[in-house]
DNA sequence: ACTGCATATTCGAATAAGCGTATATATTGG
DNA sequence: CCAATATATACGCTTATTCGAATATGCAGT
């Protein structure tokens, strides 16, 4: 069970909670929300990724990071669980994402 | 969210999910589930006590590990899920219990 | 008081996580 | 091909976790 050690650093919940939310964020854009350098945020995505809770698409020069389609059912209930409850997780990254000035693209889906 | 760092190690998870669904537990019972020495299902425990996820009674010689009355709902049901969900998480565990000689005492609650 | 059993805690060593800096790779637009 | 931007990875370092062994504490029975 990975899941729970996935989810174990605050930067890595939060930020799955935040896509979850957001359906799909870029890094520039999780850079933004939590105000972290790069590379950290790369690499809390990468150990997500390779956790299996995301999936990742380029589109041209950016890189986007979504829950992965394949999740089983009861670790999105626990991720909904978690988001229901903890709103202040994510409440100013969700600020200061939607105060960041040049998003790459407007999220359509 | 001290929840998922609690849960991210297999003993701790494991050893939740098995006091949850036995409603206690004492140390040695948890011992001869995991085949674990002493001290470490000990340290184990007192951190999952620290995350506020268990409580414990000492009666007599035995201290007796259960859920904590006071977790949240959501919790509850995270822990539900993933009890439902992963029952090869406990099953040799369980059995190992089940087949324990000497139990030191029979769980009426 | 002493012994035995159950549990907790301490200690030092080993391992793993996380971080920042620097560098590499990919893509886009000249 | 070159420069600029976005992202990924490598490296060395620091800090956290985890462990086994040893020791301490607490209770029961004699």
């Amino acid at each position: 069970m990975t899941l729970f050690k996935a989810l174990g650093d605050e930067l890595r919940l939060a930020a799955t909670l935040l896509i979850h939310r957001q359906g799909e964020l870029c890094v520039c854009e999780l850079m933004a929300a939590f105000e972290a350098p790069q590379p950290k945020v790369s690499r809390h995505l990468a150990s997500l990724r390779e956790a299996g809770l995301l999936e990742t698409e380029r589109r041209g020069q950016w890189v986007y990071y979504y829950l992965s389609p394949h999740l089983p059912d009861w670790m999105e209930r626990v991720l909904e669980e978690t988001a229901v409850n903890n709103p202040a997780l994510i409440k100013q990254p969700l600020a200061r994402l939607q105060a960041m000035a040049d998003r790459p693209a407007v999220q359509c889906l």
